[in-house]
DNA sequence: CTTCCTCCTCTACAGATGTAGAGGACTCTA
DNA sequence: TAGAGTCCTCTACATCTGTAGAGGAGGAAG
């Protein structure tokens, strides 16, 4: 479909320029789609931005799912997962630091793996579940950041390596303690 | 010093209106200067990016140094303080994730906590510092990020108060044992 | 075949933006 | 007081950006 050609344009164009890359010419052509195209689609730049964080979110709702006999292994899979897709979470990143002064696009964003992580907590028959829950969110969101764009540059192991699935693992499971 | 209105007038902007609102004639009406004042001391929107992100750089030189009576009181002093300064967080997120395609930033925004961090993990007895030190940063940079633009909105305490302390405090705790 | 409708391309234009330089005001030195 | 140097303001201009609308190509419906 013609509009996710224009979406996925634009999460590479956000996640290599940033967001002052994304401009509806600057995603015609890197669509190599004719100039207008994607003015035609969406015709103001919060339309586009917000159909750019749409598209975001759609492609992130399948990733959730931790298997319960291995979670800190199916976490730390997932959390891989995104280092490897490192374009799909830069734009993320400069997704949620727009929503900061573009309120609409926190509802699209949602993803809310804090529920998840509450109930991943009481599970694990931690005191304060939501408490934990949302420390271990931001134990995870935090170990992403720092190795995409936090700690100068290329900080811990490889993406997709074994090395950084035990890494990312080990990480996990001292987040898990109770 | 005139340079120093422009770059605090810059970091305000981005943080208001992210890295699209920084352009030399915002900064002016921001700062309340005359048009081409900010032209004048940047005259490329690189060195004028530079520029704000060294004068952030500068205003948190002076906030790292955890008293080791009190390690995870004062660090959760300083994590509160920068929930409390607000803009200039956000600003520094704006200038990491720019970073990310614009090197020579990263050159400036250092700041490295990270052999700190590996320091206070020696300290502390982990049987490997440097990965728990860089964990320990992860964490601590989640804890801010998911506070300040993660999970929705106003998640937690309100920063500046006692309850703020007390909840980022305990987290640290957590995640200083071994 | 004609008519209609949808999807797309092209062109237009006002305003914003990056960047440059001319020249004025002010200060310092002799 | 004259001259030199610095700091600042203003104006200029090519380019980019957001946004709008006119109109064509082609398929669907009659």
């Amino acid at each position: 479909m013609r509009k996710d050609v224009i979406t996925d344009a634009a999460i590479q164009l956000v996640a290599e320029q940033g967001m002052r890359g994304l401009t509806h010419r600057a995603v015609d052509r890197r669509a190599g789609l004719p100039e207008g195209s994607t003015s035609a689609y969406f015709r103001t730049r919060k339309a586009l931005v917000e159909g750019f964080v749409e598209r975001l979110a759609d492609q992130e709702r399948l990733d959730v799912a931790p298997d319960p006999d291995d979670v800190a292994g199916s976490i730390a899979r997932t959390l891989d997962s995104w280092l490897v897709e490192r374009n799909r979470t830069l734009a993320r990143y400069a997704a949620m630091l727009e929503a900061t002064h573009h309120p609409e696009l926190k509802s699209i964003l949602v993803h809310s793996p804090r529920e998840q992580a509450t109930a991943l907590a009481k599970m694990l028959g931690h005191e304060d579940p939501e408490r934990a829950g949302a420390h271990f969110t931001a134990f995870l969101e935090g170990l992403l950041f720092y190795r995409l764009v936090g700690g100068g540059s290329t900080v811990g192991p490889q993406p997709g390596t074994p090395e950084s699935l035990r890494d990312l693992k080990s990480a996990v499971e001292k987040a898990l303690r109770p």
